[in-house]
DNA sequence: TCGATATTCAACCGTTCGGTTGACGATTGG
DNA sequence: CCAATCGTCAACCGAACGGTTGAATATCGA
């Protein structure tokens, strides 16, 4: 049996899954404009989005032909707590964070 | 190029890498006695120590015929900064890292 | 109704991954 | 000195990954 941590994590390993991510913090969206700003097939966003489903990080609900992608947030707290005890970053740097961002926003 | 974040996220996807930065939590130790809770070869661990190391999570130094391996937590902050965007865990909850760590260290 | 749109499926391809085994290069200690 | 110990290397294996293409399946809208 797979471990949730493993998905979880084995699904942000991956750049684009990344990159779907952040977008989806602005908001819902549908597989095809997830695949919009991305130069690989739309199967392929399609294949990344099922493996962000099955690690429960966002949530796809279908209503009528388009079926909308949902940040699932909560699914990531397993993972965050096992890091924190790594390293005891208590407070969050968001300055750090701003500037992980662009980075993943960037290319 | 590839990011660091790939490689730290991907080298914590698998739950040997996983017990193995448990284990360094205790102290550091040589390959051999890391590999000697697994039942797998001694090659397999050395390339897991590998993985650990490139992604910065592990720091290795030789004495001897004996490689210690240390555990560096620094790694970690850029992937926990990344997380902690996406669910405001601000508050660390030691109780469910406890089950979490216990679920580690146990299989 | 019919064509366009949205998404997945199926088959395939090359690469990486996690593992093995056996040989090998150091280093140690009796 | 010499055998044992420590760890890596090289070659191999099967499975999974990230990607493609083309066909298939719904659903929408005019």
């Amino acid at each position: 049996m797979e471990s949730k941590l493993d998905l979880v994590f084995s699904a942000l390993a991956d750049p684009t899954r990344r990159a779907i991510l952040t977008m989806l913090l602005e908001d819902d969206m549908a597989v095809t404009d997830v695949a919009e700003p991305f130069d690989i097939s739309l199967a392929a966003i399609s294949k990344h989005l099922a493996i962000l489903s099955r690690a429960g990080l966002i949530s796809q609900e279908r209503r009528g032909r388009v079926k909308w992608c949902k940040l699932e947030p909560e699914a990531l707290r397993p993972a965050s707590v096992w890091m924190q005890a790594f390293g005891q970053f208590d407070e969050i740097d968001l300055d750090a964070f701003e500037r992980f961002l662009e980075r993943e926003l960037d290319p």
